[in-house]
DNA sequence: CTAAAACCTCTAGTTAACTAGAGGTCAAGA
DNA sequence: TCTTGACCTCTAGTTAACTAGAGGTTTTAG
């Protein structure tokens, strides 16, 4: 329940864990990577201002556009710190992300469309092939990793 | 060159290497994972026969495809051991991975079309956002903590 | 005041798909 | 025959995004 006494109340690392969805250790290692940050008290322990929900939110949904965590890191770098992201700063992100998914749509489909044009055929050669010799580099990440790599 | 005394001989493993482009080292891990295999000469080194070249070749694609190897193995499989892949076999598994690709593709849709429709909302709430509260399942493998559980 | 729950740091393990290197063996050309 | 290069096995390291647990401290409820 929210009170005006606990409105301005930090709180806690098992507070944030059960209201954001995220496991403790997934918010120490998140700060760790500095995507979060923490005050602490007399004991050393971690207290957040409320806006790190938020930033959590951020997290999780960029999470599901398949952004790595290093690059939602980058891209909660241009907020200002201390502060939740806001309307405006959501715009922001979203556009750049959502240009992101559309390029990442056009190469599957590339790719789908030229393994289309290749069944039946079976050929696979090293020389002749659409499928083994397409220059481009198909960046496909996406929740639960895989790790492509461009030979 | 290929003569006709050297047609039926076995490759080493750096003639595999060379002429799949594929290292030495991943070749040793591929056998390992069971996606391909070798006899064994007098000295204990690796010899294949050539249609390993044409199942490389496979795995490599399907790679492209962002299939993991572990099912490109499970695909491996259903060919008969000790024969390259011919234009049916080739057939069957790449409509597989088409529709694969397909199912891909349809789900980053469906996310980037809710993400713009979000752009701008700025919300991210966890009872009000579609794209926070999305049924969908994008693939949320591994047990992570994740958002569904009120708090 | 005390016991339990929550918190702290740190190390190690997980999956995937490999690579790098150590330490030793084998094969081929001069 | 010798030397060089290719090969062998095995262990450990890499990235990403965490989780699990050990061993110890702090906070909180009764």
């Amino acid at each position: 329940m929210i009170t005006p006494e606990n409105l301005h109340k930090e709180l806690t690392v098992g507070q944030v864990a059960a209201r954001s969805g995220v496991a403790v250790t997934a918010l120490h290692f998140y700060e760790s990577k500095g995507l979060i940050k923490s005050n602490r008290n007399q004991g050393n322990q971690r207290r957040y201002p409320r806006e790190v929900l938020r930033r959590v939110a951020l997290i999780k949904v960029a999470q599901r556009l398949g952004i790595p965590l290093a690059e939602i890191g980058e891209a909660l770098k241009s907020l200002p710190d201390n502060r939740a992201p806001t309307a405006a700063d959501w715009k922001i992100l979203s556009a750049q992300w959502s240009r992101d998914l559309d390029e990442r749509i056009n190469q599957l489909t590339l790719l789908r469309d030229r393994l289309n044009g290749c069944i039946g055929c079976g050929c696979l050669s090293m020389e002749a092939c659409p499928l083994r010799n397409a220059g481009d580099v198909l960046g496909e990440r996406g929740p639960g990793a895989h790790w492509l790599e461009p030979t």
